[in-house]
DNA sequence: TTGAAAGCGCTACCAA
DNA sequence: TTGGTAGCGCTTTCAA
């Protein structure tokens, strides 16, 4: 069996609270003891049981990472620079993906806590706030990530989504464009809102209205969704020269419609993304789309959770990142 | 502060015992009494802790996922796939991403088993298996997915790499290609150096020799190695007319070469990737891959921890999936 | 059926 | 400096 505290104690004839200073690093222990100690722990080759050492409300050095969809590469990105930092600072990061269902949300909210993170992040979107009221308890810190999320004990970091819908909407319309659609996720997602919100009133200022029935919204599995949305779209009177998609998982999809339809991008019509993950390069076209800054969100969050652990939070509630068009070719002047 | 299980024996006038019991659904509790106790844990809003349930060595239902870099959209479908079954097998599922560095491996595999995990699917590559045998000694059932691992502990499932580097240059070879290039990533990753044997034995078969200066090996940073890589290749004397890649983030950095060096794919060159994930279908062009069933390898690497948990565990050590060749756009005979 | 009590492995406080 | 010891919250015998 595995070695505990007791046996390390008992081999170097010492008491357990000795091995537990030599293991913390704390008290005050003679040279030389600990370095017996330490000898006869590596000869146990023991590891401290981080269970037991939980139970007894020690610091774990884990943060917690909730997303929405692992498979979708903006979160997996985002979980790649969350988990850069997070090793940056000494920390462990333990991701678990929801697949947008609630029952999962809360499933993971409570594992989490219960494997005793330090602290959470949190990319999903949560209706019920409640649910972070053991955490807040607990006085966990939690920031929430490219979501916006309206409880008084959350930071939040996130881009300027309705920012991010007026760029792609003064692109569009600096190319001419005048009907045009918008694709969307589920519109229970803070940040689609607001990045449409943004986009309409960028087309209010050019006077062109956007009118509800142009806005499709779907569900969650986004590159379906986005090309069946598309093919309705386009497939109707007076289609639209130009499609906004809430990000570029929609996007890709409205490539793919268009290009079963027999539409050239962005001849016959114009596409422009959100997210600017590593597929908005590689597409082909290659994708117009609104930048988040992964790396810098990913980073800002981290340390946010740390710096409420070290109770220098910030008293800044929100940080909200810049967001940026970066024009490809899937955008085009109107062809009339 | 939070209820714990004296609270709720206290509120309920039974002992801790019985609480516990209710709990779990274990020994013989008049129904009445039961009820009573289950009012008061809601009353109380009583979450056992899993913590204090783990130290006593109960069962936790989460498995942990330990990937090398989940913003690779290969793992990241990975780790979708295996959250899916083990969610609908009522386990959750940690993720772990080590961005390919061994400290970091060490570090989560520690983790991981320290956060009591009821079993580990391994998606990195180990150099190390004796960092495996606390898990061993704790007998945590392993397996290894897309992945060898030669270790008698662990199960593993993977792609047939050998077969998929044939196909890949039968595919090459009956478009007449001769002039062939392989990009790897690191040589120590076994499937990689799978592929690439597979390949060559095709290509030997077909009379064809594929010399060691043709095989371009890199580090992690697949996307800028492929494109770095493939830059060379591309600009020396009598450039390879194909290339195969050892999977499709590779794939794309040498499209994106080729196009920097304003060479058309498939005109001037063809290009094969390995793994068919989201990338492959959205590149431009397309990429021919070599397509790995993720879902499946994620389906049963679950269900293969699962097996192992319930000592139902097959004998067999190791499952070996069919490949398959997706002909897209990337790829098209020699011109000669 | 029920409850008392002995751990699980570790931390932290207090005395020595 | 050291060691004794009381928890942390739960599971699991073993008696009653």
């Amino acid at each position: 069996m595995k070695a505990t505290i007791y046996d390390v104690a008992r081999e170097a004839g010492v008491s357990i609270a000795a091995v537990s200073q030599v293991i913390n690093g704390k008290g005050k222990i003679s040279e030389e003891r600990r370095n017996e100690i330490f000898l006869v722990m590596e000869r146990l080759n023991y590891r401290p049981s981080v269970i037991a050492a939980a139970l007894t409300g020690k610091k774990t050095y884990t943060l917690g990472l909730l997303v929405p969809d692992i498979s979708n590469p903006f979160f997996a990105e985002i979980a790649h620079a969350v988990e850069d930092q997070g090793h940056k600072l000494g920390y462990s990061i333990v991701i678990c993906s929801t697949h947008n269902e609630d029952e999962r949300i809360e499933r993971y909210l409570t594992l989490l806590q219960q494997k005793s993170v330090d602290g959470m992040i949190i990319g999903t979107g949560m209706d019920n706030l409640e649910l972070l009221s053991p955490l807040v308890d607990k006085s966990i810190p939690i920031v929430s990530i490219a979501r916006e999320m309206a409880s008084p004990y959350v930071q939040t970091v996130h881009v300027g989504d309705f920012e991010g819908g007026k760029l792609a909407a003064q692109h569009l319309l600096e190319l001419g464009h005048t009907r045009i659609a918008v694709l969307a996720e589920h519109l229970k997602v803070s940040s689609s809102r607001e990045r449409i919100r943004g986009f309409r009133e960028a087309l209010a200022g050019a006077g062109l209205e956007l009118p509800d029935a142009s806005v499709k919204s779907g569900g969650y599995d986004l590159l379906r969704d986005g090309k069946r949305q598309t093919m309705e779209l386009l497939q109707q009177e007076g289609r639209p020269s130009a499609l906004f998609c809430c990000n570029d998982l929609l996007a890709i999809g409205a490539l793919q419609a268009a290009k079963a339809l027999g539409l050239r991008v962005p001849e016959d019509v114009s596409i422009v993304g959100f997210d600017d993950t590593i597929l908005a390069s590689v597409t082909d076209p290659p994708l117009t789309t609104i930048a988040q800054p992964i790396e810098a969100m990913g980073k800002l969050a981290v340390d946010l959770v740390i710096a409420q652990l070290a109770n220098k939070a910030d008293a800044k509630p929100e940080q909200v990142l810049k967001p940026e068009l970066v024009v490809r070719k899937s955008t085009g002047a109107v062809s009339k």
